[in-house]
DNA sequence: GAATCACTTAAACGTTTGTTTGAATTCTAG
DNA sequence: CTAGAATTCAAACAAACGTTTAAGTGATTC
């Protein structure tokens, strides 16, 4: 009889690990790393305290599990989407629009799918990156080098006049506007009354910010541009 | 004897106040607020553990009072300076380059005084940005509420043709794109190979960042950009 | 010179933390 | 059916946490 019970709310194989991810990763983005405890994630997955470090060993690797677990497969997808748009592009270099575009989409289908973690997730990475945590950065680092490089190089092609530098400088800014806007925190509540509706819009969201980025990636450079017949530099001395 | 001592390290009146908030400073801006204890702080301020709770009350009132006594500064010099620059400008309206300038040359300056918490501040910044934890965002919104709505209505003046919702989304873009960088995580150094003389050359950090957010808000309206006759929209789809 | 003040101090408060242990249980093969 | 590996479990671990307390200090005020 107790067997019965037992066998309807506890998972008999390891799906108790992809029961902590869950719950672990619910927890982390809404309260953080150091303030969610292990207690938290175990009693809200209803596994034993001590399975998280029987599966993972401890509380930074069931961090990096969570982070891994969307992160790797969305880098995958976004470095395959680029690959597909090149070759279908071929022999033209692709255009900003479409490698931001390929950026864009898996992070925004990961958004869309609650199975993959949603928005929640997103959040959680926002937060993941403004964490000076050396073993959250180290991670990072790892998890984005190849597909940044790779998007690097794609970028360089479709603006061949812009300085190497500078590309470096402008892909910065858009990684950070990006993270910004997709970690979606409610910071933006107090820029702009925003429309209910479109507050959590991604699709609409991302529409908004596509244009936004490709005309600073296309901007002129610094030292050519030219504002009220002062520039920035000028402005700066009081 | 032991009167003289005392005199040379231990700071008789209310400067303990200030060597807490320092030393708190530098411990969340480089661990956090969960991962920081007070007994971290009171250590390396060399003050009482129970200082912290007999001068600011509790913890989160402490981590408060570190973030107003920079940031209240800076934005109302944020402020002070728009209101200059309009007036200057007087009676045309202020160019997009102008009011950036306004936003940004206090921070700038705010980076580069040590005295002034220096970019440790503003890292601390870029964390807070992401925090989730309710008391933070919400002393956040008090604190920006009112230079954020100056600033939105400037730059409704600068840019009379955008819809003031596109508007408040490229102001979420501008305040992320800015903060991003400001803050400064080390998560750019995996973007680019930046010359480590560039690194944290906070001035031309910012000239190169203006011309980019410039050309965003400038940027075409979401639907009508083109893009090799494929819209974002359409290339969303697989 | 006693009283009052702002402040500092050491010690202890009760919780909560991540992790470990060793026995119970369940699953997997031979 | 049984041996053995894999997993779950309750309990306990030492350590660290934010906060409170009550005594103590030294200067200021009446």
């Amino acid at each position: 009889m107790a067997a019965k019970i037992i066998a309807f709310d506890a998972p008999k194989n390891s799906a108790t690990k992809e029961r902590i991810l869950d719950a672990a990763e619910a927890l982390f983005m809404e309260h953080g790393f150091e303030a969610t405890s292990l207690r938290q994630i175990t009693a809200t997955a209803g596994v034993n305290l001590a399975a998280v470090n029987y599966h993972f060993g401890s509380k930074e690797e069931l961090f990096q599990a969570v982070l891994t677990r969307r992160l790797d497969p969305m880098n995958q997808e976004r470095i395959g989407l680029l690959t597909r748009f090149e070759r279908e592009a071929a022999p033209r270099a692709l255009s900003c629009e479409r490698i931001l575009a390929a950026m864009f989409i898996p992070a925004l289908r990961l958004a869309r799918d609650r199975r993959r973690g949603g928005k929640d997730f997103l959040r959680l990475l926002g937060r993941a990156y403004a964490d000076p945590a050396p073993f959250i950065r180290q991670f990072l680092s790892e998890q984005y080098a190849v597909m940044i490089s790779r998007f690097k190089a794609a970028f360089g092609r479709a603006l061949p006049q812009l300085p190497k530098r500078e590309l470096s400088w402008r892909l910065h800014f858009v990684m950070g506007a990006l993270s910004y806007t997709l970690a979606g925190t409610d910071a933006l509540k107090l820029i702009a009354e925003l429309n209910p509706r479109d507050t959590h819009n991604d699709e609409t969201l991302l529409r908004r910010l596509a244009p936004f980025l490709v005309a600073g990636l296309k901007a002129p450079l610094p030292d050519l541009v030219e504002l009220d017949g002062e520039n920035v530099a000028q402005a700066r001395i009081r």
